[in-house]
DNA sequence: CGGCCTTTGAAGCAA
DNA sequence: TTGCTTCAAAGGCCG
């Protein structure tokens, strides 16, 4: 694990969050599996692996560089990319899986998919973000991004599963809030953290183009919400959701149900207050609809697999940017659900049984670390990304 | 309809 | 302390 830092106090004195984040290093992370990658990618599959490597080196063209997207950075040579952004070797096979979905291989031999999109600069909306200006001039941003959680399916009043301070530059579609968000945090306490407080003065009437931010404002917790029986009108925070996942029961239904039913049915209708996203996370919201559109996939593990390989192709700064905001939606997270812990949300999704874990991890299937169990005796690939 | 897939990182848990 | 597991997002796929 990137288990880096601290060693600098963190950003924002005494928000040591356990942000171990915070400086990722990487450096020769799957090095070692760099080679196990130029092995596997040898022969017919080595022609994959160059595709797949040329596409990433179009994402450094764009996330990339510090801003800096030469035209012709999509040519140039991964280690020519690799070395100017992270000053660091890089072998032009990296973490390369031995398989890829079909939908994935389709996703890369689209010529739209090898094609140089990426011009513009990704962080620019994230430096956006990380000033925390006042909405005002966020409707400024030359380039909004691109609509990321556009589901028609989604009920206008809805609010998407974004990371709050994320959709504060992401997302283009607005979120209605209340006038006066202020008023309702009366058992709140209020935020102390200078860097957050100014999202929480934004007002209605600026959420033209940071719609989403308010769904930060709007959190239950701050307004007595969705959160707090009696107040349905409130809009839940994104990190909120109904636990059933179900539709609200009517009324009439209700009314059939006993109370031992109803007494059950409000222990799994207390809203699930999610996990703060992390840095990597952060980083496929803002890049999930860009790959989409270069790729035209849809299939979120292949696109999946595509991020997760461009995210080793960002360099330390760039990731840098996202652990950061990472750190600050955890500290955020904290100071919103206080008594909050990961743990009560450990075991309420109904995942695969432990016995297909177990199964899978000696059949060659991937472990939590995204490792094979037959390649344990190399080191894992991210671990290796030890403290420089 | 709901779990799986797929990624990385954070955090929980057991030993 | 170490190593493993679960969850976070996303949306197509499949039983």
């Amino acid at each position: 694990m990137p288990q880096l830092d601290s060693g600098g106090g963190g950003a924002g004195g005494g928000d040591d969050l356990g942000a171990p984040d915070e400086l990722l290093a990487f450096q020769d992370e799957g090095e070692e599996q760099d080679d196990k990658c130029r092995d596997s990618a040898a022969g017919p599959e080595r022609d994959l692996a160059e595709l797949k490597s040329s596409l990433v080196n179009e994402s450094e063209g764009v996330a990339g560089g510090s801003g800096v997207p030469g035209p012709g950075a999509g040519a140039r040579s991964e280690t020519e990319v690799g070395a100017e952004a992270l000053g660091r070797e890089h072998t032009s096979q990296r973490l390369f899986p031995d398989k890829l979905p079909e939908s994935l291989e389709d996703g890369l031999k689209a010529p739209e998919c090898a094609s140089g999109m990426y011009k513009e600069t990704v962080y620019s909306a994230f430096n956006l973000l990380m000033h925390y200006p006042p909405p005002s001039g966020a409707g400024q941003h030359p380039q909004p991004q691109p609509p990321l959680h556009n589901k028609a399916s989604q009920p206008p009043h809805s609010v998407p599963q974004l990371s709050p301070l994320y959709e504060h530059f992401s997302s283009p579609h607005p979120t209605p809030a209340p006038a006066d968000v202020s008023q309702k945090q009366g058992v709140h306490r209020p935020l102390q953290t200078p860097d957050l407080s100014g999202f929480y003065s934004l007002t209605s009437g600026s959420m033209g183009q940071l719609p989403h931010t308010v769904s930060w404002f709007t959190h239950p917790s701050l307004m007595l919400g969705s959160g707090v029986p009696g107040h349905p009108a409130a809009i839940p925070h994104p990190a909120i959701v109904p636990s059933s996942g179900k539709q609200e029961m009517q009324p009439y239904d209700r009314s059939l149900k006993t109370q031992a039913e109803s007494k059950v049915e409000k222990e799994a209708k207390k809203p699930t207050i999610k996990k703060p996203l992390n840095a990597f996370m952060l980083y496929m919201k803002e890049m999930r609809a860009k790959v989409i559109a270069e790729c035209t996939l849809k299939e979120s593990a292949a696109i999946n697999q595509i991020l997760g390989r461009r995210w080793h192709a960002l360099s330390r700064e760039e990731q840098a940017k996202y652990y950061e905001l990472a750190r600050k939606e955890r500290q955020l997270h904290m100071q919103l659900y206080p008594g909050w812990s990961a743990r009560d949300n450990y075991g309420k999704k109904k995942r695969r049984s432990r016995e297909k874990h177990q199964e899978s991890s000696t059949g060659g299937k991937r472990n939590a670390f995204g490792t094979y169990p037959e390649k344990a005796a190399a080191p894992a690939p991210f671990l290796p990304m030890t403290v420089l």
